[in-house]
DNA sequence: CTATAATTTTAGTAATTCCTGAAAATCAAG
DNA sequence: CTTGATTTTCAGGAATTACTAAAATTATAG
């Protein structure tokens, strides 16, 4: 399989990308092919079109499954595994989101936990957990809130942020009005608060 | 200088840590120290306090910089440059996002938008197209919503999270009952509409 | 200016990570 | 079971990245 200069580029920008952040440029490639492929691939089809070795591409996708990128499938009468990147970008965004939350922050939160828990000894350490303490409240803060945020229907988020953050006054005073729940996953496009008319 | 105990596994943490997405080991230690030392530091001090060479720090704090997390300054009588975190963690918090974005999104968009210009000859190009202009969507939607949160002032952003999402409506019902502006930063806490006793 | 303190750059080495081919393990069809 | 297809693991070499000591540069006190 050849990819089109256009596969080409997209996949080539990923590999570098890739290593900007702390996937390697294997992965990456993997990825993004697997993203704009319009089928499955196989293992050695993407060995072929990214011209890796086998055993590379088996690493990269164990690598990809263990952040849960990929799904993994079977053609009929055929005995090898395909691969392939799920439909919905909005969920493979908060698949990448919950499992970097998994990753790097949730780790540093129990270190800072457990940190904040010893009774400092001395002025350094009275300073140090004074630190570590706004850091953490921040670092919890922001990240139970976008995962509030993330709970909601895919709808609702969209028209979220696409009015911006000013206009989110506008969204939420109508959904007020309306009396929805306060989980709009809740509040499905048939229930009758929906048929009030809004108010603006 | 020696460290504690305590400021010694923060250090180590931000140093496996700072592995785990593109920044080096001793790059993560180095802010690790600043952001709970008491005092700015010089170069030696950090080069001592963690055993690494100095032009290693001179490196790290060079890398730090490009990032714009530390703070320079000079010492009255003293010629050597002292280095800290700033105080404001949200400060910091958005410098990271601002930097991350710069450096990790909008390569990508740039790179989407280019790939998205030219007429696809193909049927699979006609297929990568949709992929792309679909993560195009996502990511500049994502990232124009965060810039737009971001601005908010601290105080805001705060109560904001500490909602969470449901509880945005009430905060941002409150605000339009108010009149405030649509950007909260022109809205300061000596301004008439804020002596407009709230409705609940 | 000059001398020297302070910092940065550089060139080479150490350490780590990446990648491959070969071998081992797994799996399913007959 | 056995066989052959497929996937995974592993050991070692290649490539990259991290780190250091020394040299070069910059800055400032006298």
């Amino acid at each position: 399989m050849k990819l089109t200069p256009l596969a080409q580029s997209f996949v080539l920008h990923f590999g570098e990308m890739g290593s900007r952040w702390g996937i390697n440029r294997t992965v990456g490639q993997i990825y993004a092919l697997l993203f704009v492929s319009e089928r499955p691939l196989n293992a050695d089809e993407i060995a072929e079109a990214l011209d890796f070795s086998r055993s590379n591409v088996s690493m990269g996708l164990k690598e990809l499954d263990s952040w849960r990128l990929v799904k993994l499938q079977h053609l009929p009468s055929d005995r090898r595994e395909y691969f392939s990147a799920p439909d919905d970008v909005w969920l493979i965004f908060r698949t990448l989101a919950d499992e970097r939350k998994k990753r790097e922050i949730d780790p540093t939160l129990s270190m800072l936990r457990d940190s904040l828990l010893h009774e400092p000894t001395n002025p350094q350490d009275v300073h140090a957990q004074k630190r570590m303490a706004q850091m953490h409240e921040l670092i919890e803060l922001v990240t139970t809130w976008f995962t509030d945020i993330q709970r909601l229907d895919e709808q609702t988020l969209r028209q979220l942020m696409k009015m911006g953050a000013a206009a989110q006054k506008l969204l939420e005073f109508k959904d007020m009005m309306l009396f929805k729940s306060k989980d709009k996953n809740t509040a499905k496009a048939t229930t009758p608060e929906n048929l009030i008319p809004p108010i603006f």
